[in-house]
DNA sequence: AAAACATTCACGCAGCGTAAAAGTGT
DNA sequence: AACACTTTTACGCTGCGTGAATGTTT
């Protein structure tokens, strides 16, 4: 009642493993069990079958094919040993990235959470402190050579990254002009460092601000949607004293049309 | 020299992404330019473009194409407050999951440093605290419908566990029973909590042990290969006092054939 | 003679990128 | 008429899984 031998099927059945997969792999280089030559079945032995094994656990590290393969097949237990060296840096890359990520994802969610928060409502405080550059007035982006390269170097840094948009001072509530582009917070400072001598890059430091959150209709003048904003300095005594910036949160379809919401600072200071 | 539309090759231009991709993401839904008429060609304005740089956004949180062309298109603000509540749990999920990939990296660091600093070499600690479970003796698989279910959920915890090995107390040096398996630590209590009731699977407690590495040649038997230990128990003052447990760090080649390198624990007691 | 296998092949998934062939714009 | 540009189409990548059509029987 000997059986040392496996078909591709016992394969499937011992250890879980598809047998088109087995193929597969066998294909790739990870197993080459012999054939019987009349029929073409594969025998695989035990040695095969704990290679699929062990092939699944370091598949289950995130090693790659390739890598489970040579680290299997190939490579001494030094070089190996190297191999699993250079993946814990991986691993630990990745960790960081996740981590950056998750940040970047509450302050997302916090956004979003000022739309229903702050919709037509004011508040003192100090706009964030970052690094801004645009390449669209308007509907209109820049295609200088120039432009066009920052804007890469710009978009490669997301999501650290803001969908932003600035309003020249003298553009409030009365003027046209918007500025859209994008904008990083200071504490990213490996972003930072990668901007901050780009051409039209500039710096924005925080100041005291009057928060809001607008809500655009299509077609609207975002500048003229400031006004309550300025009001509200008004009545408290300030007056705007500085360009607004501000960047999307989302832009939503209702009965009326497409809205999109922004949140704004208006920097202030007394009248 | 107002240009507000745009054609897919200054889309590439302008946000650096690739002409074909602006394409295919058109088909996926996400954005959805007017052509013109007779040369087919598509035309986007500022809005689609900054669509696509909000896709890219998304995307780099990793969210897939299609949560994201929905957060774009169809959710309104607050559904997509959800989905990134969402996200930011699989994002922890993640950090989570690569925490423990990188413990077991570590772990599996530590094996393959000890074929170099072992072999040969005996040391008196405390036997790893796991379960264990075979379905393999000697050449020879398990194959009973419970054996094999058992496996599937055993395999189904990597990279937690270790690919074992057990030699009864009895079968050392001069037996040939080797059985194989699968171990797992008792620290990895969701492991534990899983297969502590699955029948052949055993609590194996810390025993104070004689630790080495075994090198072994194609046809060598473990069991005779455990000698030197036992020797060295004899040295000083101690004897073998249970069952064998051990994993296999790794298979290399060379000039002498195929050899595979084990970490082992064999109990010891006072003589 | 049928059940239960095994084989090869083609196609599917995500999320694009690349290269080819044919038509268009200036 | 040259040349840059656009279009569609098909195929590649990773790591498999599924299903069909055909052949075998440890």
């Amino acid at each position: 009642m000997f059986q040392l031998k496996y078909k591709t099927g016992d394969v499937e059945r011992i250890l879980g493993i598809p047998a088109e997969t087995v193929r597969f792999l066998e294909k790739k280089g990870l197993v080459n069990p012999p054939r019987d030559e009349s029929s073409g079945y594969r025998y695989y032995n035990s040695v095969d079958l704990n290679k699929l094994v062990a092939y699944k656990f370091y598949r289950s590290f995130e090693f790659s094919l390739d890598e489970s393969t040579e680290i299997l097949n190939l490579l001494s237990h030094v070089e190996s040993a190297e191999q699993i060296e250079h993946h814990i840096n991986v691993i630990q890359q990745r960790i960081a990235h996740y981590k950056v990520l998750l940040e970047r994802l509450k302050e997302l969610r916090h956004s979003f959470k000022q739309v229903d928060l702050m919709q037509g409502k004011f508040q003192i405080e100090d706009s964030p402190d970052l690094f801004l550059y645009y390449n669209q007035v308007n509907d209109q982006f820049k295609m200088s050579k120039m432009q066009r390269e920052v804007t890469l170097e710009w978009l490669s840094q997301m999501p650290l990254i803001q969908l932003a948009l600035y309003i020249p001072q003298h553009m409030v509530p009365e003027g046209d002009n918007v500025y859209f582009g994008y904008a990083v917070r200071t504490k990213y400072q490996e972003v930072v460092d990668r901007v901050i001598d780009l051409p039209l890059t500039k710096k924005i430091p925080p100041r005291k601000s009057v928060f809001t959150v607008i809500k655009c209709y299509e077609g609207e003048r975002i500048n003229r949607l400031l006004q309550p904003a300025l009001d509200f300095m008004d009545e408290h005594g300030m007056a705007l004293a500085g360009d607004v910036i501000g960047w999307i949160i989302h832009e939503d379809e209702d009965e009326q049309g497409i809205v999109r919401y922004f949140e704004v600072w208006l920097p202030v200071a007394a009248k």
